[in-house]
DNA sequence: TGTACATCAGTGAACGCGCGTTCACTGATGTAC
DNA sequence: TGTACATCAGTGAACGCGCGTTCACTGATGTAC
């Protein structure tokens, strides 16, 4: 409360830009990007249409925050899902939990994750999505390395399994919020699983020949 | 010439419904979907903007129509991809230029693909295209079943299998095109030989252990 | 072959709407003295 | 503590624009007789 009056100590009382973000991440998640407008979020938000010029110079600019935010939140959450297992945990135990933070990621934001691979409606320029896009991607191949280190995936490129492995992730949220996987009536989570099985077993150290 | 004619007969003279779509495909590629009105697209062809009316209802339709055309393409690919390879080809070298014929007609056609997965703009409930999109599961899930009838992925649900693989097709094109992946300087098809190398190498027979 | 008529894809004017943008303004807050 | 002033995020009216939609129309084509 205080904060916020201190971020914007004027007639709204709260913070308007946040206000402005959840909105747009809302009204994306009911009827998708296309149906957001500047002045459709002042309406539902009860203020001036002119008040989000003061936030955000035009809808780019909006929407290049949230992929940005998004990024931070995918970067958080691969962290968090990797960091939480304790240090005794395998780097392929880490891997794969980087992996299904991904998924997770993309599941519960599904917003700020359609909003971030969606370049025409960014300021694709902006370094700050750049950087955030990096980070992300460096992350990624951090763990790869790690796996590597422990005979996974051995003798390939890093960055060829990084690929493979962002693929698949990213193939497999997108085209379960595309409504593609759906169809098959099975949850989520077990498909995530199957496919992250046979992802694992394929870079594994392979212990033994199958059968 | 004379098919066109008989296509449309009257002023325009040519098959405007086939120009708009051709316009609506270029005007995606450069600018994105956002950019596609479908005043704007009278303008371009030099027509009055009421007559897209008499092809289009709306702009949702002309999505769709794209969407369905694009599944459509999509499958012929596949089909073609994996058809050319002549009687003496393996499964596996089939499934691989199925695999291939999905990621080149993205690039291809970001256009189409682009509007393919985006459903806010399409009539999702139309049933031409979600027959479409399910022939294009059924190619895959086919692809699947005779490779495993060769002892690739034995054991694995087949269903688990086409998922990965086309998480791992789709994920690549996707990243690809929305420029995550063209920042390593790479070119594409490096990339995805790499990726499909170890794809491979993940759901092979095995004939005997690495390293 | 010629005439009358139905069809149908165009035209172009008109409409109302939501959009982004601009601008003079207001009043709450923070700061200097 | 009190006053004067700068700042800054709001207001609300006004603007021009592109949009989709409607409507009476036009004229080329195809068909019936």
């Amino acid at each position: 409360m205080t904060a916020s009056r201190r971020a914007n100590p004027t007639y709204y009382g709260g913070d308007l830009r946040r206000d402005l973000l959840d909105t747009a991440l809302e009204l994306i998640d009911q009827e998708g990007p296309s149906a957001v407008s500047l002045r459709s979020l002042a309406r539902r938000l009860g203020v001036s249409h002119a008040a989000p010029a003061n936030h955000f110079p035009d809808k780019a600019a909006l929407f290049t925050a949230i992929a940005v935010e998004g990024f931070g939140l995918l970067a958080r959450a691969m962290k968090d899902g990797a960091g939480q297992l304790g240090p005794e945990a395998t780097a392929g135990q880490r891997f794969r939990a980087a992996g299904q933070a991904y998924t997770g990621f993309a599941l519960a934001h599904p917003a700020h994750f359609a909003v971030m691979w969606q370049r025409d409606l960014l300021h694709q320029d902006d370094p700050a999505l750049a950087a955030a896009g990096d980070t992300t991607f460096e992350l990624l191949l951090g763990s790869v390395r790690e796996i590597q280190s422990e005979g996974w995936a051995a003798g390939s490129d890093p960055q060829a399994v990084a690929y493979l492995a962002w693929s698949v992730v990213h193939g497999l949220a997108a085209l379960w919020l595309g409504g593609s996987l759906q169809r098959s009536q099975r949850p989520f989570d077990e498909i995530a699983g199957e496919v992250g099985a046979l992802l694992g077993g394929a870079l594994s150290p392979r212990p033994a020949p199958a059968t």
